[in-house]
DNA sequence: TGGGAAATTATGGGCGTCAATGGATTCTCA
DNA sequence: TGAGAATCCATTGACGCCCATAATTTCCCA
């Protein structure tokens, strides 16, 4: 499977390694490099997560052409260069998430990742519940443009 | 990993010292000048810095053709040529920045050194946070939703 | 179909190595 | 020969790797 799905709860023990789960692991078994890369999501207490494909996409798109991208979208790419973490990680698939990423997040003892398809996200296991609650009540309120929607396809 | 990616702060010490984070020096690990190149942000209180691969295909792609990069494009790279310094470190990964440099950049105590893909910056880190904020808050601003675009990968 | 047996995954902890830093010593060239 | 620069050494603290254990899950076969 290539895509990161469902949601798992995992510990941060004493060290600050959570073991990254095993399906997100094998999703991203054919990229070079042997880990994951983390930034602090821009509008929520939540870490993006993705593999090491996104950045190069994105250093390729920013090199391409100056022109494409507005001095807003340079903005984005160096803070999300700036702040993204390459975490590699160890023989038995943990990653010590950085100091400030976890305060980000508010993540002390739990760690949840979440699937979003091509990437993922993690929470603070009950920022998670606070946020899918929210998301629900919005989905629902929603819900005719939500069934008329189209999955958009490249 | 052939990217810049992530920030770290480093010590000046009193000889002038500075540590190239060891994830930046492997990214260069490929070229065969053991150093960086760096040279004053033309728009920032801040250095830019690159590998020597970096500058080989600025000063191709000036000369190949004069259509892809205007006049003004060229001075730019003229002024960036002209004050560069090839720094090579030594056998412990530390370079020593040139006064002038340091100058621009209101540098004393720490370095800061900024991953922009493929080439980075250094930064005091007090004014990096300060251009951080704004570059944080201009993008918030204008398009939140591009953080959530991604190019897909196959 | 109902157990186990084996493989996989999550978790804990010990330990060696390396990166960052500071200081001393040697080298080089004017 | 002296000053600046480059190399060498020494410390410490973080990180990666190894092993051990436990809790699953998967698989195999009676």
């Amino acid at each position: 499977m290539a895509l990161f799905v469902s949601t798992f709860i995992n510990k941060v023990d004493r060290k600050g390694r959570v073991s990254v789960p095993a399906s997100f692991r094998s999703a991203l078994s054919a990229q070079p490099f042997a880990g994951i890369v983390v930034y602090p999501a821009l509008t929520s207490a939540a870490i993006e997560g993705c593999g090491t494909a996104f950045l190069e996409d994105l250093a390729a798109s920013a090199e391409a052409s100056f022109d494409l991208f507005s001095p807003e979208q340079d903005d984005l790419n160096t803070l999300i260069f700036a702040s993204s973490h390459q975490l590699a990680w160890d023989p038995e698939g943990r990653v010590v998430l950085p100091e400030e990423i976890l305060a980000h997040a508010h993540i002390t003892e739990q760690a949840a990742f979440v699937g979003k398809g091509r990437t993922f996200q993690i929470w603070e296991p009950d920022a998670l519940k606070a946020h899918q609650a929210e998301a629900r009540e919005r989905a629902l309120k929603n819900r005719p443009q939500l069934v008329l929607r189209r999955p958009e396809t490249k």
